[in-house]
Order: C-alpha cells, then sequence, then structure tokens
DNA sequence: GTTAGGG
DNA sequence: CCCTAAC
C-alpha cells in the first residue's frame, strides 16, 4: 500500500537536506483540533511528492539539494510573483534566473518561520483552515503546471493510476488542457510514477485553490515571508547537474540537465504506483512511512483522527532492504537522492554545493553518486568533492476511505509531503565519528581535504529535521508553548488530525541554528533518519559504483544518523541499539492510566491504549516503562533520575501494581477471569479503581 | 506474536 | 533497551 519513494537531492554540505526521514519522536500526538471528515491524512507519496518537487524544481531549473525545501521555496517564489503578476512569463522568468536555487538555501529556515509562523499566529486556526493554507503553498506554485506538462509528455501515468481512480486521470487531463507552455525537454522526462505523482499534487492543488479561494488567499499571503530575501547562493548556478533517478524496483532511470542548475529528479517509482493502486483499491488506504519516527507518526496521527472508527492502521510491509531488520529500523527512513555535482571552481564560495548529478541508489539506499565540491576559500583551495549518492525517502502508509475523493487523497499526500519538507532538515556531518558542528570551520580543519587525508569511511552526512520536536522531555523548555509537550498526554492517546500533524513540525521550530547548537544531540537521537553518503575520492572520479559506500556512526551510538554502507565491510550488518527515548511525563501518566484500566499482563493492549500511535513503543517498552516506573515509585525520590515523575503519578503506579499484583494472585488461586472483564470494559465502571471501590464495599 | 524476567 | 525463554 504504501509506496516508497526515493528522492535525490544534491545539497551542499550546508544545510538542507531533502529528505525527510523521520524521527519517531516527533510523532508524538498532538491535541489538536478534530480533524474534519474532508482530510485525509495520507502520506504515501511523501516521496512521491518530493519527487514532483524536484521534479518542479527541475523545471524550474533549480539546482537545490534540498528538494523539497526547494520545490516549496519555488512555489512561493512563484506564488509571490503570481501576486505581483499573472503572468506566467514572469514565472518563467523567474525559473529561469534560477532564483530556486537561491530560495533554497533559504528554504529551511523559511519553511520553520512559517510553520512557527502558523502555530504562533493561528494557533487555534481550525485544521481545515491549515490545511489549506498549506494547500495553497503548493497550489499556488508553478509546479503544478509542470506537472501537467509532464503528464502530456508520459501518457503512461494516466495507465498507473488507472484502477486508483479515474479521477486522478481527469485531474491529469485537466492539467494537461490547462496546458502549460514550457516544454519538456527531451531528456527531462519524468518517469511514469512521478507524473502521476504530480497529477494528484496539482489535483488537490487545484481543488483547494478553486473550493477555498477563502482560505487561500489566507495562505498565499503567508508565504511571502518564505522567501524574503533571495539568497545569493547556493552558488551552484554555473553547474551543470545531471541528475537521474532510479527506483529500486524500477528500471527507469533519467537523467536531468541543466545548464544552469541542478535539477531535479523523479519521484515515484513504479513500486509507488503499486502501492498507490493498491491503496486506491483497497478500502481503506494506509500509508506507512519506513520511517518508524516521524513519518509515521505524523500519518498514523492523520490518519487516526480520521478514522477512529475504522480499522487501525496497521504496520504496511515496509521495503525490505538488505539491511538487517534492526538497522533497517534506523535506516529506511532515507531514500534516496543521487545528485552529482560538479565542482565549479568560479562558483560562489559560500555556496559549496554545485551541480547535482542523480545515480542509482542501491538498495540499501545508502549509495549515494553526486559529487559536490566545497571550498571554503575562494582561491586557489582545492576544492574536495563528495559523492553523495542517495538519500531514502520515507514510506508512509496512508489509509483513506473509499469514498474519499481523489482530491483529499491528494491533499493528504501534499500534506505528508510538506510535513517532511516543511518541518525542516538540517545536514550534519560527520567526520570520523565526530560530528562537525562549526559550520564555520574550513573543510581543511576539519580534515576533509583532498590531499588524501580524507577518510571515506570516516565521513557521513546526516539529516536532521531542523524544527521537529524531539522529546518532550528533551525540549520542553522549548517546545513548551507550541510543541506537543503540553499536550502530550493527549496526543499520546489521541492522535491528531494529519493537520494539525504537519503543523507540528512549524509549531515547535526554532531556528534551525538554534535547534542544532542547542539540540543537536537529542535530535539525532531523536529523528532522525540515518542519511547514507558516499564519498568519491577526491580525485574526483564520477564514477558512481566506484565510491565506497560509507556509513557513519556515531562513536557513542546516539545518533543513527548515517547507515553504513561499505560494501567493503559488513558492518552495516551490525545491529544497533535503538535509540533511548525517555517517556514523557505525559505518557507516563498514559501508561498509567492505561494499566489501572487494563492491568498488567496485558501489554499489548496497554500498549495500544495509551500509545496507539506511538510506533516507536512497543508493548515491551511499556512493559519495562512500567517496570521501572515501580521500581522508581518504590524507592527514594532522592534516588530517582531523569525528568522526575509526578510523585501523584507514583503513587496511583503503586496502587495499580499493587491492585494488580493482587488480582493476579486472585486469579490463580480462583482461576477466575477478573482481569478479564476489567480489559475489555473501556468504562471506568470497570477500572481498577472502580473495582478497588467495589471490593472495599 | 506475546509475556515475563533477567541483564 | 536488549535478549530470551516460555507460551
Amino acid at each position: 500500500m504504501s509506496s516508497k519513494k526515493r528522492v535525490r537531492h544534491g545539497f551542499n554540505d550546508y544545510q538542507f537536506p531533502v529528505i525527510p526521514k523521520a524521527p519517531r519522536s516527533v510523532r508524538r500526538r498532538r491535541s489538536h483540533k478534530n480533524v474534519d471528515n474532508d482530510q485525509i491524512c495520507a502520506f504515501e507519496l511523501l516521496a512521491a511528492v518530493a519527487g514532483e518537487l524536484l521534479q518542479e524544481s527541475e523545471s524550474s531549473a533549480c539546482s537545490n539539494a534540498a528538494v523539497g525545501k526547494d520545490v516549496l521555496s519555488d512555489c512561493r517564489e512563484v506564488i509571490k510573483r503570481d501576486q505581483l503578476q499573472e503572468d506566467k512569463s514572469m514565472k518563467s522568468e523567474f525559473f529561469d534566473q534560477g532564483s530556486c536555487v537561491e530560495s533554497a538555501y533559504i528554504l529551511e529556515p523559511a519553511v520553520q518561520e512559517q510553520n512557527l509562523k502558523y502555530s504562533l499566529d493561528k494557533p487555534s486556526r481550525t485544521e481545515n483552515n491549515i490545511f489549506h493554507k498549506n494547500s495553497c503553498t503548493f497550489l499556488n506554485s508553478d509546479f503544478s503546471r509542470k506537472d501537467c506538462k509532464e503528464v502530456n509528455i508520459d501518457g503512461k501515468s494516466h495507465t498507473e493510476v488507472e484502477d486508483g481512480s479515474s479521477s486522478l486521470e481527469d485531474v491529469c487531463g485537466k492539467r494537461i488542457e490547462t496546458g502549460t507552455k514550457k516544454q519538456l525537454d527531451d531528456g527531462s522526462k519524468t518517469e511514469d510514477l512521478t507524473v502521476a505523482n504530480s497529477c494528484s499534487v496539482k489535483g488537490l492543488i487545484e481543488k483547494h485553490v478553486n473550493n477555498n479561494s477563502a482560505i487561500n488567499s489566507d495562505s498565499s499571503v503567508q508565504f511571502p515571508s518564505y522567501r524574503a530575501v533571495p539568497r545569493p547562493s547556493f552558488g551552484k548556478q554555473g553547474n551543470n547537474v545531471k541528475l537521474g533517478i532510479r527506483d529500486d524496483d524500477e528500471n527507469s532511470f533519467r537523467s536531468y540537465r541543466h545548464s544552469t542548475n541542478i535539477m531535479a529528479f523523479r519521484q515515484t517509482s513504479h513500486t509507488g504506483y503499486r502501492r498507490m493502486r493498491k491503496m486506491l483499491t483497497s478500502r481503506h488506504w494506509k500509508v506507512l512511512p519506513q520511517l518508524k519516527d516521524w513519518e509515521r507518526s505524523c500519518s498514523h496521527y492523520g490518519i487516526k483522527s480520521f478514522h477512529r472508527n475504522r480499522k487501525r492502521v496497521r504496520a504496511l510491509e515496509r521495503c525490505r532492504l538488505e539491511i538487517p531488520s534492526k538497522r533497517r529500523k534506523l535506516c529506511h527512513n532515507s531514500s534516496i537522492v543521487a545528485y552529482d555535482q560538479q565542482a565549479n571552481s568560479k562558483s560562489i564560495s559560500k555556496s559549496r554545493e554545485k551541480g547535482i548529478k542523480r545515480d542509482i541508489i542501491s538498495p540499501r539506499g545508502a549509495k549515494v553518486g553526486a559529487s559536490a565540491s566545497d571550498r571554503n576559500h575562494q582561491k586557489k583551495d582545492p576544492n574536495v568533492k563528495f559523492s553523495i549518492k542517495s538519500f531514502k525517502v520515507p514510506e508512509l502508509l496512508i489509509e483513506v476511505p473509499e469514498n474519499e475523493t481523489i482530491g483529499s487523497l491528494k491533499r493528504t499526500v501534499v500534506e505528508a509531503v510538506k510535513t517532511i519538507l516543511g518541518s525542516g532538515l538540517r545536514v550534519g556531518m560527520v567526520v570520523q565519528g565526530k560530528k562537525v558542528r562549526d559550520d564555520n570551520k574550513t573543510l581543511q580543519q576539519a580534515g576533509i581535504s583532498q590531499n588524501g587525508n580524507l577518510n571515506l569511511d570516516t565521513l557521513g552526512f546526516t539529516l536532521e529535521p531542523s524544527s521537529y520536536p524531539v522529546s518532550p522531555s528533551l525540549h520542553s523548555k522549548d517546545f513548551s508553548a507550541l510543541s506537543p509537550r503540553g499536550v502530550d498526554h493527549e496526543l499520546t492517546r489521541r492522535p491528531p488530525s494529519p493537520i494539525m500533524e504537519l503543523e507540528l513540525p512549524s509549531a515547535s521550530s526554532d531556528p534551525p541554528k538554534i535547534m542544532l547548537d542547542e539540540h543537536d544531540e537529542d535530535y539525532h537521537e531523536l529523528a532522525l533518519s540515518p542519511t547514507n553518503l558516499i564519498v568519491d575520492p577526491p580525485s574526483g572520479v564520477d564514477n558512481p559504483d566506484s565510491g565506497a559506500l560509507v556509513i557513519v556512526c556515531p562513536p557513542n551510538g546516539e545518533a543513527h544518523p548515517v547507515v553504513p554502507m561499505s560494501s567493503k565491510n559488513g558492518r552495516s550488518e551490525l545491529p544497533q541499539r535503538r535509540t533511548r527515548r525517555p517517556f514523557s511525563v505525559a505518557e507516563v501518566e498514559a501508561l498509567v492510566e492505561a494499566v489501572e484500566q487494563l492491568g498488567t499482563g496485558r501489554w499489548r493492549d496497554v500498549k495500544i491504549r495509551a500509545f496507539e500511535y506511538a510506533d516507536h513503543r512497543t508493548y515491551v517498552d511499556v512493559k519495562d516503562k512500567w517496570k521501572t516506573l515501580v521500581h522508581t515509585a518504590s524507592i527514594a525520590p532522592q534516588q530517582r533520575r531523569g525528568e522526575p515523575v509526578p510523585q501523584e503519578l507514583l503513587d496511583r503506579v503503586l496502587i495499580a501494581h499493587g491492585y494488580w499484583s493482587k488480582q493476579h494472585g486472585k486469579h490463580h488461586a480462583e482461576n477466575a477471569g477478573a482481569l478479564e472483564n476489567n480489559s475489555n470494559n473501556n468504562n471506568n465502571s470497570t477500572s481498577m479503581s472502580s473495582k478497588m471501590a467495589q471490593s472495599a464495599i
């Protein structure tokens, strides 16, 4: 059902990853308003979206590493422009100018700002509105047009979507009719999947635009903030970028070239389509991110809010990489993005990235064949080439009622993408096992030089969420106002609406920089999905295969930023310990409540009740937590460590523990089913407390 | 696949 | 959190 997609982006060492991965902690629920029926939380096409974005960016001649962001920025730009002038030519011009690239730089911050703004300014905004706003962003962007074009080019897309829905086709057709001025180059064909995705997106966009004028206006207004400053830089303008995308499942591969900038890519693969189709066909569509953290959480939440009555979302099959299951959890989030960059000696010093080129991703997704040159000095310093082959795009599972409209589905996808992209991604660098935090350091200072000192095995890039709240406990201060922390409790059990979910990331956002500096580690732990990075030899060989994959693992094991892909060694096979995710007070409260009602010994049920949407919590985790809670409650406060748990909760823990222990005893003695009776009841009447009351009598 | 416990 | 035995 879910589609896995890979997106590639070129990005410079600076910061912008393109593909979101997903931190689990992120998924935290939020308390938000109820979700509308209309809304669907689908994320499935996250990757697809990314692809679209990329395409768009491509068409627009953008050359950014961060696809999503770029796209967004582009959209924003476009919007802005549109506001000023309706003329398409304007847009074209805009694109031609490569503004996309520029925006890319800003994107992340911009997005965050936006999100932040949302949360701040309109915290109480209805979900719909929010949604629309978000949608608007996409809608306004030109990329929809582009999509159309693409659609035209590729007839297959329609076929692909067939079973899915005629609507989609219609949309596509519509789009086509609309007609776009731009002509795609032969080489810029998009894959079928991509097209399909585009259509979806467009449809959503259109729908939104047309139907929600009010909202739209609103949203459009906000975007401008994004882009405020044209950035000079990515600097890659002079570089040629080659981008090719290929899916594992699929054979199709395309490369794009832009004289000016980087480009694009494609995103959806046949696989994605197939998944899509399944989704469409099935009664409920479910989308699960491959990543266990965020994405998934997002999708789950959204889904849940909408479909509480429906069956629960189940984890879908995830793409199975050759990676061991344990590792898989950590690594799956990222999809592959490959790009190749050519270093341009003339390029701007600040922008280190250059063109992007895409390579095929290996099944593991670790391989990336991009080369970027980095320069810290404008003058004669030698350039160091980096080849980042791929990032994985998390797989999302979307669940949508059969009778939902295509538009809803599309919107869902859009939202999912936005969420991921909009949450802001940062790129972290690990050199020789150490994270390099000082952005001002030169490559040379960081030990990265072309002199041969660069040890491929020790260099890695990681994707980090820039604004996503990680764990309530960790960032309570920072996010207290906006983040889920305050509502954590509810969130745990009641997933926020999709919209909310999407919004969340933004809400919690802090300036990326801050996040990085202050929460760097936490972020790593919580969220991120690892990115695989491959570094090509400084020699500049452009052979994707030649570069060995490098996996970087933080020495301390906290972060699992990078997935080792080294073909030379079997490290990638080593299981990695899951990141530690302390239970927040809210979670503890939820747990206590669940145990009070369900009792101990039924951890699966307890888990479902208290952490249904918290995918990163397993029933074993819940059980262990209870174990520790009981222990904690039984020791002196001074001996307790970690985030303090309110005594009140600890008292309840002891009471519940005592009560259920007793019940178990009884059960054994009497062979009675008291527990079961309780467990089956959700009503308080059957809860522990009521029973205790009854027994007391 | 769950539970229960030890580590 | 991990691991494992036992179901």
